[in-house]
DNA sequence: AATTTGCGAAACCAAATAGTTGCATATATA
DNA sequence: TATATATGCAACTATTTGGTTTCGCAAATT
């Protein structure tokens, strides 16, 4: 079962949950109750969060705190690096110039 | 049928895809040549980037040449700014040792 | 003109996904 | 002690996904 944040960020759902759990740690039930689905798929996304590390548990008695790793949040942004630093050259203009030359001179 | 820049991105091939064509501009067969999967399975992979709009076309002659669109991806960026200010935040540290105040407090 | 090449679209398939219901268990509370 | 609550886990289901093979079409090449 492949599983990295990707992939678990890929779907809505959890983008809302993360999005909630980045304010304040929650229960599962409270988190539920933010969306039309049961607990038990809320329960699902959870556990597909924490098994790519984007959660941290804190029991609390029968409760558990479910609480977002911001840190595991820098890989998307150390993987958006590369592009980031295309879309920030100036030199990105002259490169799909230079590509474009290229191409034409094949015609 | 969903289709997002963050179910496009949740691929490890379409990510390897972008990466190949962030480059320089190819086409399907080119692209092809790098992975272990058919023709058609990187066409379909073509199509849902160009769906979300992550890519686009240029005719020529037979050829069709895929391009990144490289501002489509500051979109997964706008989307991390809210957790960028987290945990850059100095603040961060002291959020969460707050958030335990408030739990231990119900104990 | 006949053939090769580059491509997309369609039909099909196995596996993954996102949801459900039902259940077991541990902790609070009456 | 009996009951209510919070949670995770398992089994099941419909849909989506990522791949395949097969096909048709248009552009290049012979």
């Amino acid at each position: 079962m492949r599983r990295d944040i990707f992939q678990a960020i890929a779907d809505p759902t959890r983008r809302s949950i993360i999005a909630l759990i980045a304010v304040q740690a929650m229960t599962p039930n409270a988190i539920a109750e933010n969306f039309d689905i049961t607990r038990q798929a809320v329960s699902k996304h959870l556990r597909i969060l924490s098994e790519c590390d984007l959660l941290k548990q804190e029991q609390q008695g029968r409760e558990i705190y479910y609480q977002l790793e911001i840190d595991k949040m820098k890989e998307i942004d150390q993987w958006l690096e590369q592009y980031r630093q295309i879309w920030e050259s100036r030199f990105d203009q002259l490169d799909t110039y230079l590509a474009k030359l290229q191409k034409d001179k094949k015609q």
